[in-house]
RNA sequence: GGGCAAUUAGCUCAGUUGGUUCAGAGCACCUCGUUUACACCGAGGGGGUCGGGGGUUCGAAUCCCUCAUUGCCCACCA
């Protein structure tokens, strides 16, 4: 069968998954093996692939085939998340179109609406990642809203509730009023914006006389309640007492003092608006001031705001600041930047209202979960380590979580009223026990239809944070066998825009219900941006096209990609150069597996070339010594180097250097030994190159006819480290230069490669002679011998204190040689004399170590050897 | 406003406890080469006062101070 001299990716890519799908080999049952578990971070359900999720996924699958081929039982659990707060944007928006609004329609109805989205949309992602190469367990595909899962959100939720860590309460809240709900702290992004400080008159109660208030919100005026000043500043002290009439309303509000007022900020006097501040709120608290709610829920205003209401907050801005000014009792507009809080998903500008939530108690919550990752070695290691830090922050800051939202997509709260009060209800799983809890409670006889459970949904990430534990119905059972083996996991790989969100969540949650950390080690990936720096987004269209890119490169080609200069924790500067050096890499390896299937057909019992075996024997420690590092990588979760070692060994050492070694002069049948140590390395290589390139890799594998295993690649082995000759490797090192040397000969002085020459070889101090059959070789060199004194008419060159000739039929420049010699003398010299200086310094000798000493004598008597030998050839020149 | 990180070749980045192999890698670039696996190739080459300035030390990309620039996280100053 003919190679194609081109790798072909998109035949080859299809064939190896659906073969892997077919043998279920990413499939995991508990047995005897230890396990190697990674959930994934769970996709939208409506998402589709970006970049950011084939770095990710990429390394994941990196991981879990290494982990595989080691003999661990590998098991990576794919799901989708229902992202409550995203989802339901776009289906109210899809809605919107067909003309249908959110508010006609029941929960139940839009709930139709949504799943039949999901339905229609949703595991798309996860088809796109099988492309990628991805080997989830697909038997296990999880979904966060499946009833399995919502049974355990649900009894979480509960179970929080009795502990007494999770409670009603009315509290200033982050109001998206676009999606009309409440979001967490860790929701609301804060971006700075270029505002306005509105410097507005407020009469004095009595008199004719004003007092000037700075406010960036002057649309707010109409739930004023009080005016603060600082009881130190003298300029109001004779303000003490009297009351201030909100201009417009007429309303008339006290005068309070309080030293959390800025004496050097706008005016001095604030304007306080308990409703729609938090920090009003707590001086409205402190000073018991009338709270004045002027917003709907959509941020329009209502009848506080007069002959405003029903007009959006911003308008109203613009308008009444107009009105006020024509009425003169605004008197001044300043620039004034400041930051404001954004809604993650929707972009609209927060509201802080007050309003019934549910909240989870944190302060306790969060003790073993910071003790977990801020010890050293564990038991969670965050990669990169500085990650740690703003982990720390965050945890010894957290504040109580709000967790319900205002939807209907996501687990709706157990909490179920039998009255009209704020405390008039029940939490528990059920609807009947629910009913049995209230008529215990109450001692009446309540009748189930007399329950009515909490509109409210909860944050999406009440249920995520249970994700390790939820997919193996930890929660529920968590004495199953399943959850026992494979929990805790291995390996966690994410960005860090959701270190809060859900990494942390998770570890909290992991302490809370298993006493153990859901994860050992965390990899936290960087954003992908572009060549510019900027992030990669749908509006700026600078995103490639995940699926195109497969197309174009190859997903092994994709891969390489994006692993080779992807740095945990750094940020990727993506560029499809990249992905086309990686799909150089796979056709190379493919063209490599081309050449030596070629010899299959010539294969005789011969004697071994000597530099054949020498070749090998070399190889076979440069790769233990690579395997050495890559393991060491793999353990730092440095992957880029990792991949970076196999593109040398592969590209350099097997290609350019064994490959060109044992290579047979065109026409000759190579020898069984040789051919059969060939095959075996490739074996090898092709074992530690599956992790990064599965499809080629498993491709040539099943290409390989002599091959001793008959299993598929990516369930067989991963090679060992074993103890290696280092001497060869740096023998090899000077023969390598010894070659380059010849080749510059024969460039400088025209001789064509396929001349053989001659080559003598004097002052045999560090020897090559080991691998004087690879340089005769790789040299064409008919003739190597060993000389007691320099030849004439040579051309020559010097690898440490040997000195290599080449015998030239036609007549050297003599000249130019000597010019050469010189020159390397004069370096040479003044390499010594830096040298010696050094070891003359009394403090050097005294003070640095001794190996560090002994080096430098070293390279004293080195270079004293150099400029003697060259001394000597000079004067024989001239 | 507080905190954390970064600054090394044209680009993306390595550089462990200061000291052989410390100024490196990959890519890009330039020159040469149609050697029968691969031009998605091979052989060479140029290119950096390690952000600036001080200091500690026999010795600093590495430790300390300071300044500058950039990025990220957190934060209730109207």
């Amino acid at each position: 069968m003919a190679l194609a001299s081109k790798y072909d990716s998109k035949i080859v890519e299809e064939k190896w998954y659906n073969y892997w799908m077919e043998h279920n080999f990413f499939h995991s049952e508990v047995d005897e093996r230890e396990p190697y578990t990674i959930v994934i971070p769970p996709p939208n359900v409506t998402g589709v692939l970006h970049m950011g999720h084939m770095l990710n996924n990429t390394i994941q699958d990196v991981l879990i085939r290494r982990a595989r081929l080691r003999g661990y039982n590998a098991c990576w659990v794919p799901g989708t998340d229902h992202a409550s707060i995203a989802t339901e944007a776009k289906v109210v928006a899809r809605l919107k179109e067909q003309g249908i609004s959110k508010n006609d329609l029941t929960r139940d109805e839009f709930l139709k609406h949504a799943w039949n989205w999901t339905e229609e949309y949703g595991g798309v992602i996860l088809d796109q990642l099988k492309k990628l190469g991805a080997s989830c367990d697909w038997e296990r595909t999880k979904f966060t809203l499946d009833k399995g899962l919502s049974k355990q959100v649900t009894k979480s939720f509960v179970d929080l509730y009795n502990k007494g860590l999770i409670y009603r309460g009315y509290r200033m809240v982050n109001w998206d009023p676009e999606a009309k709900t409440t979001l967490s702290d860790e929701e609301v992004i804060h971006v700075e914006k270029q505002g306005k400080l509105y410097y507005i008159n407020y009469q004095i109660e009595g008199s004719n006389e004003f007092l000037t208030v700075a406010t960036t919100r002057p649309e707010t005026i109409f739930g004023d309640t009080a005016i603060c000043i600082n009881p130190k500043d003298e300029r109001f002290i004779h303000l003490k007492g009297k009351k201030a009439i909100v201009p417009i309303v007429n309303r008339v509000i006290p005068i309070i003092e309080d030293e959390y007022v800025d004496l050097e900020f706008g005016t001095g006097c604030l304007k306080v608006t308990p409703a729609h501040d938090e920090n009003d709120k707590i001086l409205g608290d402190k000073h018991n001031l009338k709270v004045i709610d002027i917003f709907n829920e959509d941020a329009t205003l209502n009848s506080f705001g007069l002959h405003y209401e029903g007009q959006d907050r911003f308008v109203v801005r613009k308008a009444f600041s107009k009105e006020l000014e024509e009425k003169g009792i605004l008197i001044k507009i300043e620039n004034h930047t400041n930051k404001v809080g954004t809604s993650e998903r929707t972009k609209a500008i927060i509201e802080p209202r007050l309003s019934d939530q549910w909240f989870l108690k944190m302060k306790d919550l969060v003790k073993p979960a910071i003790k977990a990752v801020l010890n050293e070695d564990g038991p969670v290691n965050l990669h990169p380590k500085k990650f740690e830090n703003t982990y720390r922050h965050w945890m010894e800051n957290i504040r109580d979580w709000n967790i319900s939202r205002q939807l209907w997509w996501g687990h709706q709260i157990p909490a179920f009223f039998y009255g009209d009060g704020k405390e008039d209800f029940v939490v528990a799983e059920t609807k009947e026990e629910a009913l049995h809890i209230a008529n215990k409670k109450l001692g009446k006889e309540l009748k189930i239809e007399h329950l009515r459970q909490d509109n409210d949904a909860l944050d999406t990430w009440f249920s995520s944070w249970l994700w390790p534990m939820s997919v193996f119905n930890g929660v529920s059972d968590p004495k199953n066998k399943e959850f026992n083996y494979y929990y805790p996991t291995n390996d966690l790989v994410t960005g860090p825009d959701i270190l809060f969100f859900w990494v942390a969540r998770m570890i909290i949650a992991g302490y809370e219900y298993t006493d153990k950390e859901p994860f050992q080690n965390v990899y936290l990936t960087g954003l992908v941006r572009d060549k510019q720096r900027r992030k990669m987004s749908k509006s700026l269209g600078n995103s490639p096209d995940a699926l195109k890119l497969i197309e174009d490169y190859g997903a092994d080609g994709v891969r390489v990609g994006l692993l080779l200069s992807s740095a945990a924790g750094n940020d990727l500067m993506f560029d499809e150069d990249l992905c086309q050096q990686g799909k150089g890499f796979v056709n190379k390896i493919w063209n490599a597996f081309r050449l030596i299937k070629g010899w299959e057909q010539n294969i005789k019992e011969k004697e071994q070339p000597l530099a054949a075996i020498k070749a090998i024997e070399w190889y076979q420690a440069k790769f233990q010594s690579t395997l050495q590092f890559i393991d060491a990588n793999f353990e730092k979760y440095r992957l880029s180097d990792a991949l970076m070692a196999i593109y040398k060994l592969i590209y350099d050492d097997f290609c350019g250097w064994l490959l060109e070694i044992v290579k047979p002069a065109y026409g000759e049948a190579i020898d069984k030994n040789t051919f059969n140590s060939i095959m075996d390395i490739l074996e090898n290589n092709l074992r530690i190159l599956h992790p990064f390139i599965p499809f080629a890799s498993e491709e040539i594998w099943q290409n390989i006819t002599s091959r001793s295993s008959t299993e598929a690649l990516i369930i067989n082995t991963y090679p060992t480290q074993t103890n290696f000759n280092t001497t060869i490797l740096s023998q090899f090192e000077l023969a390598s230069e010894v070659i380059s040397g010849i080749r510059t000969i024969r460039k400088e002085k025209n001789i064509s490669f396929k001349d053989t020459i001659e080559l003598q070889v004097l002052n045999n101090e560090q020897s090559t002679i080991e691998f004087d059959s690879v340089i005769s070789k790789l040299g064409n060199i008919k003739h190597l011998e060993y000389v007691d004194k320099a030849p004439e008419g040579a051309q020559s060159f010097r690898i440490k204190s040997n000195e290599y000739f080449v015998p030239l039929k036609g007549s050297i420049n003599i000249q130019e040689e000597l010019d050469k010699l010189k020159e390397e003398l004069n370096y040479t010299e003044g390499f010594l004399k830096s040298v010696s200086k050094k070891l003359s310094n009394e403090r050097f000798v005294a003070n640095a170590p001794e190996q560090v000493v002994i080096n430098e004598r070293k390279k004293m008597t080195d270079a004293e050897a150099k400029i003697k030998t060259l001394k000597s050839s000079i004067l024989s020149l001239s």
